[in-house]
DNA sequence: TCCATAAGTTAGCTGAAACTAAATAATGTC
DNA sequence: GACATTATTTAGTTTCAGCTAACTTATGGA
C-alpha cells in the first residue's frame, strides 16, 4: 500500500499538452485539451482531477487549468526529451523533420536523465529543434518568444518565420519541398479573405500558402520602426 | 470495434521472459515466470492465459508454458532491440556494459522498425550484444550456441567465456574491475564444492570467482580431441 | 500407496485511464 | 432576464495488469 506517485506516459502527456495550451491561451480549457490529447472531453476532465491531486496543477471547475511549479517543471522536462529527441534522429540518423515527431512522443517517456545528457552533449546543447521549437535547458529555463500566426499578418508585413507545428507530417513534407524551413525571411504581399491562402514571399520566390497550413506557420515580426 | 491486437509493454516482456526460460529449460514455468519478471505467480498465471488468447504461447494447467511461432517472433524482435539498444549505448555514448541494460529494458518497447533499422546500419549490424548475448537478425534468425555454466566445468576444462547475465550490474562492474569480457579464453584450475569458488584462469592471472558469479557465466568448451 | 509440501490456479479486489450517457453550469442572443 | 446552445462534469462501465487469500493439482518420499 505504498502509494506509488508513479508519473505514467498519460500524466506526463497531459502536463506537456496542458503547458502548451497555456502559452498559448493563458489556461488550459477542458475540450482543448481533449482535443490535441485525443480523449473525449469526459476523460480529460477526470484526468485534470488526478494532476490535481498529484499537485501539479491548480484549476476551478468549468475555468480551466494552470500548471503549478512542480507541473510545470514536469512538462518542461518532457518537452526537452520531446525535442532533443527529434534533432537527434533528424541530426544522427537523417530522419526526416515529418517522421521524428511520432517517434519521440513515444521515446520522451522512456528516455532516462543520463541518456538526455548525452545526446544533448553529442549535440551541442542545442537551443531549438528540428521545427524551429525552443529546447528547454537542463535546468528547465525556456524562452517563449512573442511569434504570430502566419495568416494574421497584413500585406506588407516582414518577419522571420520562426516555427511550425510539429504534428502534421504532410503539412511539414509541403514546405520542405518547397524549402521553406524555420529561418527562413519572408514577407506577405497579399491576402485573400475568409481563411484564403496567403501570398508570402521567400529570398525571392512567392508561395501560395493555404489558410490551415499558415495557422500552423508561427512568424517572429521585424521591430515597427 | 477493431479489435485492436495491441501487443503492451506488458505482453513483450512475458514473451521475453518466455523465450529464455524455453531455451534454458526447454518451456517457461509459471514460478521462473514470474520470479523472472518480479511479479507474485498468480500474476503470471493470469498472464501466461492472456499470451494463450492471443495466440502467443499454448500452454497446459500445470505445465507451463511455451511460444508459438506468433510468440518466438514476438520475443526475438524484443530482443533484437533490446541488445541493438545495449550496444548502441555502449559504443555510442560510451555507457558501461552495467547500465545500459535497464535502460534498453524501457526503451525496447517503443523502439519503431525504421530507427531500429538506423541504429543496425550505423552498428555495422552487428551479431553480439556488450554481454556476448546473440542478438537475431532482421529476419529473426538467431542461433544460440550451447554453453555451460562456469559453475559446472571440472578442473581442467577449457573454454571460451560467452556470454553473462545482463541484468546484474553489480556483477558486470566486477568483472570489467578486472578486467575480463565475453570472449577470453580461460581454463578451470581449481574449484571448491559446496557452491564454493571457482580459480579460473585468463590469459596469465588465476581469479577466484565465487559461485554465484560462476553460475552466471556461460562458457563455450574448447571441442574435445 | 499415501500424504506432506511445493507449485500452480481461481476468485475477488484495486487503481489507471479510457469510454458513453446523463446531468449541470456558463454563455451569448434576443 | 429568459432560454437555447455549448462546455464541462458526474456517474457508471470497461480493459489491463497487478495484488492477496483460498483452493487445487503435482510430486517425491516414507
Ligand atoms: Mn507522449
Ligand atoms: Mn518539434
Ligand atoms: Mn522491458
Ligand atoms: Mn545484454
Amino acid at each position: 500500500m505504498v502509494h506509488e506517485q508513479l508519473i505514467s506516459a498519460a500524466v506526463e502527456d497531459y502536463a506537456k499538452a496542458i503547458y502548451e495550451l497555456e502559452v498559448r491561451d493563458g489556461r488550459a480549457r477542458t475540450s482543448a485539451l481533449a482535443d490535441r490529447i485525443s480523449v473525449t472531453p469526459a476523460s480529460a476532465s477526470q484526468m485534470v482531477k488526478r494532476l490535481a491531486e498529484l499537485g501539479l496543477v491548480s484549476y476551478s471547475r468549468y475555468r480551466g487549468a494552470r500548471l503549478t511549479e512542480k507541473g510545470r517543471r514536469l512538462a518542461l522536462e518532457v518537452i526537452r526529451h520531446h525535442r532533443l529527441l527529434e534533432l537527434f534522429l533528424v541530426e544522427e540518423f537523417g530522419m526526416s523533420w515529418d517522421q521524428v515527431h511520432a517517434e519521440a512522443e513515444a521515446l520522451e517517456h522512456v528516455l532516462s536523465e543520463q541518456v538526455e545528457e548525452r545526446i544533448a552533449a553529442r549535440l551541442g546543447e542545442p537551443v531549438v529543434d528540428p521545427h524551429g521549437d525552443p529546447i528547454p535547458t537542463v535546468t528547465l529555463e525556456i524562452e517563449e518568444c512573442a511569434t504570430r500566426g502566419l495568416e494574421s499578418l497584413e500585406p506588407g508585413e516582414r518577419g522571420v518565420f520562426t516555427r511550425v507545428s510539429d504534428s502534421e507530417p504532410a503539412m511539414l513534407r509541403f514546405l520542405a519541398e518547397r524549402g521553406i524551413a524555420p529561418g527562413d525571411r519572408l514577407e506577405v504581399v497579399d491576402k485573400q479573405p475568409f481563411d484564403g491562402p496567403v501570398f508570402v514571399r521567400f529570398s525571392g520566390a512567392v508561395e501560395v500558402l493555404g489558410g490551415g497550413l499558415a495557422r500552423a506557420m508561427r512568424v517572429r515580426l521585424d521591430p515597427e520602426r
